[in-house]
RNA sequence: GGGCGAAUGGCGGAACUGGUAGACGCGCACGACUCAAAAUCGUGUUUCGUAAGAAGUGAGAGUUCGAUUCUCUCUUCGCCCA
């Protein structure tokens, strides 16, 4: 018996594909059509664990619906731009172009040897000119709709490196990589007005029902639509300023207000100005980030007024006005009203400065004496101290009845609020799509025309300087059009909007005149199934689905308006972590076992501390080299591993021991495949033919079934599972046809986990080019012999095997007739019995 | 602090609409082959018990003839938001 020699069947068979264009998308649009996309990867330098797992996951769903006949579309590219390279290029004084393209070229070449289902002919990469010319004309096309505007906006500022920092590179306040503290810079920006849409996107996602839960709860709190009113107080001790307007979603604790808090940059803070004292408390709020979490966390501050807020309820009320840290100018109006009994943030500022703290709600309606001093009440009960309001229930009639009040007055009016703000997409960064956009000499901003797009991003070989290279480029920032000269805009797109619109590209990748063809998109769009990370679960998707609303807004008319109808967020790929006694991170592969035991393999006196499996990452050390592994057992190995620990939703444990698992088994099935192919030479009887029909079937059944729940893990089980029932049963006779028939069937039910191993063995039984998935037999799949269960007081205490549908009398006359069971009822007196057909009888005595 | 989810052998995980808990794999043990080892093959493997049997799906309650599955309370962990 030969082995099986991965390396030679699975480069033949890569070859192969690669030959025929096996891949190739059809563009024939009369055929049911299944666009299978997996989010397209950045290109950091080599594939990693969590690419071969999302791509494989991507990879068997494709490779089946093409078997049932789909055409389909499963493209690949490159999300090329970003931070990385242009770190790279600093740190080793090389251009981000080419180390993009090195890196693009060794992924790429790793991903084929995954064997992957990829039409490369519509590979697309976001960094090239032909792709962000398009985006170019799209920006500009959302600034004549008005989708795009300029403003001055709060920035988080790195003074060290003298950047801007998006808000996950700031950690506890610092920069990431300076480590200093993170100052608020204003800044002009460039904003899409996604807010112009938060409604709609709140209320699809209603209609995405194939897409995970959690994915649509967190985008419709990331939107975070709320329910209030805009309340005008009247303030006392200014001419200037007669009244302050502020956004509450709790106008019911009204009565509990102590003090009105405004943000630095509110319209009041200009009678401020001269105030030195004021002046230095809003450099001290400058070194407040913006984030929420560095809001929360930060330590509230605020700056007393000499004005009053008088209490919209209680004209007799007046509380003062302080500024405060904890206070956007973005966020509602900029100003606030603080009720310290029930919101922690405002307690702790009332404690601070010495404030009233009046308690409106209380817990239960018999409470009496219930009274907040140190812990905000903010759960629900009934209002006290409130005057009209009282004993109403918070919040369902409280507030109803607050607001309806404040508009009879006159003094607010109802609103609902989002949480989700405006997408700045300026980044002052090199490495990205540059902003179609010019200056004349008054600053006023204008388009590019689009016979010069795109506009391309200059060589730029130095980046010693700090800050964004594009501003030091004089020859590539100057630029004179119609005879005018104007300065470009040097600020680059954030990389999120090269990936909102990457997957209409795919569906007419080589076109130049735009970013897509209107009938390609409208055959292959929606995407049937996206397949990725968790992590992107609210960014990238809403941003998306952003996009897809912006581009058809006003002119177009798409026959779809979710980009993504299908979403799978698999898990990660996590691997034990290991240390030595001094505490160092060490890799695998720097490591040997003796008896059970992990040592030091250049020091094998000194024992290797194993810690938990955590996600796979570089700086804890427990990576593993796709690669490497791929050159050791196979991609079929690897794909059958990846797939077999864990359900794909969940994360998977990395381990030694399941790779070689799946690689023996890979053998075992060769060995299946010789033993068959031997079957199928001699001429046999075909006295079992009907119990291999049998088996195949269920098992056709089975796998069919894993596929469509996206339960991968449980295909594997089948497999093992397929592997011993036919050694087992290949003891008996069948006709040659019979045993040709049904393990081709197997085999083709193999292709998607193992596309290499399936093929080579399905070309040594049929010359069959247009493979087809199994039929199933529903029929077939009932069991003329059931094991019914026999239970005494709700107790399994047999089995009885008897033909289908058989009554409940037959049962329990067999029962009766059975001695393991009948001792357990011992003539007593049956007081009950429950009877499922087919599946069981209960007995009580 | 809020939202969502999870908890099943030594480990990863199965169990369709409430109906045989532990499929399948790893690990482990024993056996075969071998001078020996590796590889391979076979058998066993929830716990307690020699056995008959009993207990058992994070803890506690509830609904039910019957609960891993449904309801409530609690504990722990994970993710997201703060």
């Amino acid at each position: 018996m030969n082995r099986y020699n991965f390396k030679e069947v699975e480069k033949k068979w890569q070859n192969f594909w690669e030959k025929n264009n096996s891949f190739k998308t059809d563009i024939q649009k009369d055929k049911k059509k299944f666009y299978c996309l997996e989010m397209f990867p950045y290109p950091s330098g080599k594939i990693h664990m969590g690419h071969v797992r999302n791509y494989t996951i991507g990879d068997v769903l494709a490779r089946y619906k093409i078997l049932t006949g789909y055409n389909v579309l499963h493209p690949m590219g490159w999300d090329s731009f970003g931070m990385p390279a242009e770190n790279a290029a600093r740190q080793n004084n090389l251009d981000p172009k080419s180390w993009t393209e090195k890196n693009i070229s060794v992924m790429k070449s790793q991903l084929k040897k995954l064997g992957l289902s990829i039409d490369w002919d519509r590979e697309i990469s976001t960094c090239k000119p032909d792709y962000y010319k398009h985006q170019q004309e799209f920006f500009l096309e959302m600034y004549d709709k008005g989708l795009v505007y300029r403003k001055e906006n709060y920035v988080n500022w790195d003074p060290v490196d003298k950047t801007v920092l998006a808000n996950e590179q700031v950690i506890d306040g610092k920069g990431w990589r300076s480590g200093a503290p993170v100052e608020r810079k204003k800044l002009n920006q460039w904003f899409f007005k996604i807010t112009k849409f938060a409604d709609n996107l709140l209320s699809n996602l209603d209609k995405l029902d194939n897409w995970p839960n959690k994915v649509k709860i967190m985008q419709k709190n990331w939107i975070g639509k709320s329910y209030g009113c805009e309340i005008k107080f009247q303030i006392e001790g200014s001419d200037k300023i007669k009244d302050i307007e502020c956004y509450t979603t709790r106008p019911d604790t009204l009565f509990g207000m102590s003090f009105l808090a405004l943000s630095v940059d509110h319209p009041v803070s200009k009678f401020y100005e001269k105030d030195p004292k004021f002046l230095k408390f809003k450099e001290q709020c400058s070194k407040t980030g913006t984030t929420e979490e560095s809001l929360a966390n930060a330590e509230k501050i605020g700056f007393k007024t000499d004005l009053l807020a008088v209490n919209p309820f209680d004209k007799s009320i007046k509380v003062p006005i302080y500024f405060a840290n904890f206070v956007l100018m973005d966020y509602g109006l900029g100003a606030v009203f603080g009720c310290p009994a029930h919101d922690q943030r405002d307690l702790d500022f009332a404690i601070k400065y010495n404030l009233k703290i009046t308690t409106v709600v209380k817990p239960s309606i018999e409470e009496n004496n219930f009274l907040v001093t140190d812990k905000a009440y903010t759960d629900s009960g009934f209002m006290i101290n409130s005057s009209f309001l009282n004993d109403l229930k918070v919040p369902e009639e409280s507030i109803e009845k607050a607001i309806s009040y404040l508009e009879e007055k006159n003094i607010g009016k109802r609103k609902t609020n989002f949480r989700l703000k405006d997408w700045g997409i300026s980044r002052q960064r090199y490495w990205g799509c540059p902003i179609p956009i010019v200056y004349d000499k008054n600053n006023v901003p204008h388009k590019i025309p689009k016979n010069l797009l795109p506009v391309e991003l200059p060589n730029i070989k130095k980046f010693e300087t700090s800050g964004n290279p594009l501003d030091f480029d004089e020859k590539w920032k100057n630029i004179t059009i119609d005879g005018k000269e104007y300065t470009r805009e040097t600020d680059t797109l954030d990389t999120f909007v090269d990936s909102s619109w990457y997957f209409l590209r795919f569906c007419s990748p080589k076109k130049t005149d735009y970013g897509f063809e209107e009938d390609d998109i409208n055959y292959w769009m929606p995407v049937d199934q996206y397949i990725g990370g968790v992590e992107h679960a609210i960014l990238h998707l809403l941003y998306s689905r952003f996009f897809m609303n912006a581009l058809s807004f006003e002119n177009k008319n798409f026959n779809f308006n979710e980009p993504f109808y299908g979403l799978f967020t698999q898990g990660m790929v996590c691997h034990e972590t290991y240390k030595d006694k001094s505490g160092n991170w060490i890799s695998p592969d720097e490591i040997i076992n003796v008896n059970g035991e992990k040592y030091l393999k250049k020091d094998q006196s000194q024992k290797i501390k194993v810690g938990p499996s955590e996600s796979m990452s570089k700086s804890k050390k427990n990576t593993i080299d796709p690669e490497k592994i791929i050159s050791d057992f196979g991609a079929d190995s690897v794909r059958l591993f990846i797939l077999s620990d864990s359900p794909p939703e969940k994360d998977v444990q990395w381990s030694d021991e399941g790779i070689i698992s799946s690689f023996k088994f890979l053998q075992k099935l060769w060995n299946l495949n010789s033993q068959i192919l031997d079957e199928i030479q001699k001429d046999h009887k075909k006295d079992h033919d009907d119990l291999f029909d049998k088996m195949t079937n269920n098992f056709v059944d089975k796998v069919t079934n894993n596929l469509t729940k996206f339960t991968y893990n449980k295909i594997i089980a089948n497999l093992h599972e397929m592997h011993s029932e036919i050694s087992s049963i290949l003891k008996n006779n069948y006709s040659s046809k019979t045993i040709l028939n049904n393990y081709k069937k197997i085999l083709i039910c193999m292709i998607p986990v193992a596309p290499h191993f399936a093929n080579e063995c399905i070309s040594k039984i049929s010359d069959e080019t247009k493979l087809k998935w199994p039929d199933i037999d529903k029929a077939m799949l009932l069991e003329e012999n059931i094991k019914y269960v026999i239970q005494i007081n709700g107790k399994k205490r047999g089995l009885i095997d008897a033909s289908r549908d058989i009554s409940e009398k037959e049962l329990l006359d067999l029962m009766t007739k059975t001695k393991e069971v009948n001792k357990y009822l011992n003539n007593k007196k049956i007081k009950k019995q429950i009877f499922v057909p087919n599946k069981l009888i209960n007995i009580i005595i």
